[in-house]
RNA sequence: GGGAGCAUAGCUCAGUUGGUUUAGAGCAUCUGCCUUACAAGCAGAGGGUCGGGGGUUCGACUCCCUCUGCUCCCACCA
């Protein structure tokens, strides 16, 4: 069969990932061999595949492909995360598109149009994955909603419950007056907004009565919630006020006194250093109403209307109100002045309404303990983090920590299992059957009609964070003492996660957490960061930028090795990698550079009968101790996660030394067949090589490997096993590298002379040069005469160059320009000359003899005495020149 | 505002306890080649003084300080 000049990956892409699936290769089952397993950080279920995920995969797939080819059980667990934010928001705008508002159904129909969208849309992404070569056990796919799953989840927030670390507590939430619903921290929206600052007087209080003349003036661009007001507060160090320190203040209007309170907290350049304090509706103001103990005067309604605990104004809309009473303050003389303002104001969006900061109890787990025992983890090795700079942020996460709010204002997820008594009491357990059973401890009477589970449902990394041990086995969390199954059992700890670093905290941490409570052991033992993959421009890759390549047509273009490749490139652990289809252009031709070296080989025709050519046997020889050596080097870098040097160290051994040299060395003169012995060498190599890259390229290895040689069927590259140094003999690799030297500097001269390929050369050697490496001269040089020689002193025109630190000679009558070879051998002089001054000054200087360590100094000593002859050599070469 | 990180050839990155590196790679660039595996190729060449300044040291891309620029996470200012 003729084979095309060019790789095709569509022929082979499809084929080859359905063997794979076919025979099962993917699936693991617990036996006697080391386990390897990596769990995929599950994206969104109704996600598309988009840049990060192809560089996230890709090494995952790279680290189990390669685990399974060292002859571990590799298990590299897929699945979905429900996304409750994400998902809602879409299935909320789905329905809105099709005239449905999500509180004109009940939770059960919603729930049900939900599962319907993630039919649907869920998994698409994971059969992106399967284009990119993903060698997923897809038999185990898991869905953090699967009921097994969510279980895991109930069981473990009532674990908590009852082991006291979960608790409700009032919180500030992003309240949507329009929709009515709370919005999460990512829906909303802060816009620059013009509005006003408002500087009122608070008179100071004299004896419980407000004086006529002394007052405080406050600014606020809030004046309508002046009467939730429950202190004023100063920054202790404002020389200004230290006359108010241990006043009261009564609030305009209303007249209510309220203290003043000294708190760092406030700005004393900003306004006039005097901050009313607003516990019910400011973030800030809770917390320092909470630091001082201040009381929570809620006076805005669900609508954004203020209520009968404003005393005044009652009803009125908030925006209304604050003109209103501007107004009024203004009339009681006690507006001092307004300024224009630009501040930037939450919006919703959803509704883009005005977001109101409003108090409500949600559900916390404490984190102090679970934080501490996590950060233990990383800092005493058992887990590594790479780059290791993260352990910096992961510290600073773990030590400030604050309680996790677990309770999302949502459907769509697992119900938070607390159920209300019509009394107000609650009770926390797995199911309403138990839960009957509790509450009807409280009160006999009770019946099941009668309790109200909370709506809410849990955030989900609730659910993420336990991961790494519910795919393998639901029952285990939040059920202590429960023994874990066969696979959990065996496959857990995972081996390596790997991640982005905005989900350090998130996600990373919280497995931890979840690993040492229900485990007692961590979820894995490295973490590899991906950086974010941002466009040319340094741009982070956005759909609403419309600055992502979509990769399924990427893929298409270039075939899924050459993506892989591309991405694999130019991703250092931990930095973000700038993405451009140039990078994939170069994996495209990789691949093609491959093929076509499998192309020429497979060519040759082969006679049994022939011995190998000096040369070739050189050859082989060099190629053997090489790849030996390569391989020590490309396990260092894989043993470091620095994969991208590992992929360059393997791009560079298949392209420069096998194709550029050992192939060129050993290919047969035209029409003529090759020997036996190096024909197998050959295929040898080719069978390593492919073998070598099969983890960061499958499907290309896979394709050339089964053509390479005669393969039954349930046979793949995959689970063969990857090559192993058999240790190098490195003066044979330095004598290589002295031939080449030699080779690129005798192209050189022809290039710089004019001198055709075809034509013939002479070489003369000037010092020693390994005598088995002038066939390969010959060769790949077409020299005519060798010849040696002790002294280069009146020779005839010619070019020298050296080789190391060896002489070399070509005599060239009548093709030399004398002039630029003199300028030529002279700027050299002058840059020796400056090297060994510097050299010279270093070794003249005592304090370096004396101090730095011994080899430094003799590698020092050796660079002046190489300099000291390349000098001389250069110098002779001068003369000789200018006696033309 | 709090925390973390980055800054090395045109671009993307290495440079691993400060000294065998007069700073490396890939891509891109330039020159010459349609050489019978590959022009998505072959051969050769040029290009940076390591963001600026200061310090420690016999010696700093590598350690310290400072300035500048960029990025990320968190909190978002009455």
């Amino acid at each position: 069969m003729e084979l095309s000049a060019k790789y095709n990956p569509a022929e082979v892409e499809d084929k080859w990932y359905g063997y794979w699936l076919r025979n099962k290769f993917f699936h693991s089952e617990p036996d006697e061999r080391e386990p390897y397993t990596i769990v995929i950080p599950p994206p969104n279920v109704t996600g598309v595949l988009h840049m990060g995920h192809m560089l996230n995969n890709t090494i995952q797939d790279v680290l189990v492909r390669r685990a399974r080819m060292n002859g571990k059980n590799a298990c590299w667990v897929p699945g979905t995360d429900h996304a409750s934010i994400a998902t809602e928001a879409k299935v909320v705008a789905k329905l809105a598109e099709q005239g449905i508002d999500k509180h004109s159904l009940t939770r059960e129909q919603f729930m049900e149009h939900a599962w319907v969208w993630r039919k649907k849309h869920g998994g698409i992404i994971l059969e992106q994955l399967k284009k990119l070569g993903a060698s997923c056990d897809w038999d185990r796919t898991r869905f953090t909603m699967d009921p097994a799953l969510s279980e895991a989840v109930i069981n473990t927030f009532v674990y908590f419950y009852k082991k006291g670390l979960i608790y409700r507590g009032v919180r500030m939430v992003n309240w949507d007056p329009k929709s009515l619903t709370a919005v999460s921290d990512e829906e909303v929206i802060h816009k620059e907004t013009k509005s006003k600052l408002y500087y009122l007087r608070y008179m100071i209080s004299d004896n419980g009565k407000p004086s006529e003349t002394e007052y405080a003036v406050i600014a606020t661009t809030r004046p309508e919630t002046i009467m939730a007001d429950a202190a004023v507060c100063i920054n202790p160090n404002d020389p200004r006020y230290t006359h108010l320190k241990g006043k009261k203040l009564f609030i305009p209007l209303i007249n209510r006194e309220i203290p003043i309170i000294e708190d760092e907290y406030v700005t004393i350049d900003f306004g006039t250093g005097c901050l009313k304090v607003t516990p019910a509706h400011d973030v800030n103001d809770y917390n320092l109403g909470l630091k001082h103990n201040l009381p929570v005067i809620d006076i805005i309604d669900d609508h954004g209307c203020l209520n009968e605990k404003a005393v005044i104004l009652v009803g009125e809309d908030r925006f209304v109100a604050r003109k209103k009473i501007v107004k009024m303050i203004a009339d009681a003389g006690q507006l001092e002045k307004e300024e224009d303002y630009i501040s930037p104001v939450g919006h919703s969006e959803r509704s883009d309404a005005v977001i109101e900061p409003k108090l409500s109890l949600q559900w916390f787990l404490k984190m102090e303990d679970l934080a501490k025992g996590a950060l233990e983890r990383v800092e005493n090795g058992d887990i590594k983090l790479i780059p290791d700079k993260f352990r910096n942020t992961y510290r600073h996460w773990m030590e400030t920590a604050r309680d996790w709010c677990i309770s999302r204002q949502l459907w769509w997820g697992q119900q938070i299992p607390a159920y209300y008594l019509p009394d107000g009491r609650f009770v926390v357990e797995a199911t309403r059957e138990e839960a009957l059973e509790a509450a009807r401890k409280l009160d006999p009477t009770l019946k099941e009609e009668d309790l109200r589970q909370d709506p809410d449902v849990l955030d989900t990394w609730f659910s993420s964070w336990l991961w790494p041990i519910s795919v393998f086995d639901p029952a285990v969390p939040g059920r202590p003492g429960t023994i874990p199954n066969k696979d959990l059992a065996y496959y857990y700890p995972t081996n390596d996660l790997v991640t982005a670093p905005e989900i350090i905290f998130f996600w990373v941490a919280r497995m931890v957490m979840a690993g040492n409570e229900f485990m007692g052991n961590v979820p894995f033992r490295n973490v590899y960061f991906t950086g974010i993959v941002r466009d040319k421009l340094g741009r982070k890759m956005s759909k609403s930028l419309g600055n992502s390549p979509d990769p399924i047509m990427l893929m298409e273009k270039y075939g899924a090795d050459g993506v892989r490749l591309g991405m694999l490139l130019c991703s250092s652990a931990g930095n973000d990698i700038l993405f451009d289809e140039s990078q994939v252009e170069q994996g495209r031709n990789f691949c093609n550079k491959i093929w076509n070296a499998y192309r020429l080989v497979r060519g040759w025709e082969v006679d049994r009968n022939t011995e190998p050519s000096e040369a070739a046997s050189c050859a082989v020889r060099w190629f053997d101790n090489k790849l030996s050596q390569t391989i020590e080097t490309i396990e260092e870098h894989y043993d470091k996660f620095r994969i991208s040097d590992a992929l360059m160290t393997l791009y560079k051994l298949f392209w420069d030394d096998f194709c550029a040299w050992y192939l060129e060395i050993v290919k047969p003169e035209y029409g003529k067949p090759i020997d036996g012995k190096t024909f197998d060498a050959t295929i040898t190599f080719f069978d390593k090589l492919l073998k070598l890259l099969h983890p960061i390229m499958p499907f290309i290895t896979e394709e050339l490997w089964q053509n390479l040689s005669e393969r039954k069927d349930g046979e793949t590259i995959m689970l063969e096993r990857m090559p192993k140094s058999q240790g190098y003999d490195s003066t044979v690799i330095a004598d290589f590298t002295l031939a080449s030297s030699a080779i690129a500097s005798l192209r050189n001269v022809r290039q710089s002379k004019g001198i055709s390929p075809k034509e013939k050369i002479d070489l003369v050697i000037c010092g020693e040069f390994p005598e088995n490496m002038l066939c390969v001269l010959t060769k790949m040089s077409n020299l005519g005469e060798i010849s040696f020689t002790t002294s280069l002193d009146n020779r005839e025109a010619g070019v020298s160059f050296l080789a190391g630190t060896v002489q070399m000679f070509v005599p060239l009558q009548g093709l030399l320009n004398v002039e630029e070879e003199i300028a030529k051998v002279e700027s050299e002089i002058v840059r020796y000359e400056k090297f060994l001054k510097g050299v010279e000054a270093k070794l003249s200087n005592e304090k370096f003899v004396n101090n730095a360590p011994e080899a430094v100094v003799k590698t020092e000593l050796k660079k002046k005495s190489d300099a000291t002859a390349k000098l001389e050599s250069l110098k002779t070469t001068l003369a000789q020149l200018k006696k033309q």
